[in-house]
DNA sequence: ACTTTAAGTTTATATTATTAACTATTTTAT
DNA sequence: ATAAAATAGTTAATAATATAAACTTAAAGT
């Protein structure tokens, strides 16, 4: 019946897990979006999504919208099974 | 719509969580139990515990089992209410 | 009497999150 | 044309957190 299962620290963040959230059901956000939507500075998400980058769970990739810098985020598989697994694990704290 | 309600971070932690889940269908457990259920070390338990009794969350009774302290904790009114709040929250989260 | 165990607490350390300051470029106003 | 302001970020510094290691106090075992 092992309740607490531990929690991944990666996903066990406000801000990156309001950036998986959203990306999990768009699929693809920029930068710009995701602020807007999270509310986050440019600071803090340029650092979360480095570090969802890093581990695997996100890919990043840069280009131009017209002349300005585009970044754009995309969950990947090992994204999306690490959300799942985050989630079920915090369901055997807030279940009851 | 208002997805991404910000996360009280006296309960957006692991332990703290842990804790506040099993004082919510138990109303009171001891020290050395809870120790046990959540598979913290004393330290950070005794750590954990103290902000939780600071934010009014829980109540703090020490006395004694025979010879042998024992420290008992229970959920405040407060402590259920932010811990309700603190789910619905979350599931903005993750919720699909 | 000495060692071990129990139940914690306090102090120190390592990790994190978050912001503040900065860079580079582009657009707008004068 | 040039200065000022906005855009899209990054990097560096700071503040907050979680965690464990070391310590305290007392009881039980040998």
């Amino acid at each position: 019946m092992d309740s607490f299962k531990s929690l991944d620290p990666l996903l066990h963040s406000q801000l990156r897990l309001a950036i998986m959230s959203l990306l999990i059901s768009l699929e693809s956000a920029d930068f710009v979006y995701i602020r807007e939507k999270t509310g986050a500075t440019a600071g803090n998400l340029s650092v979360q999504l480095d570090k969802l980058e890093s581990a695997g769970y996100i890919s990043i990739t840069k280009s131009f919208k017209g002349k300005r810098p585009l970044t754009t985020c995309k969950i990947t598989k090992e994204g999306i099974q690490s959300f799942q697994t985050y989630v079920n694990a915090l369901k055997g704290y807030i279940d009851k």
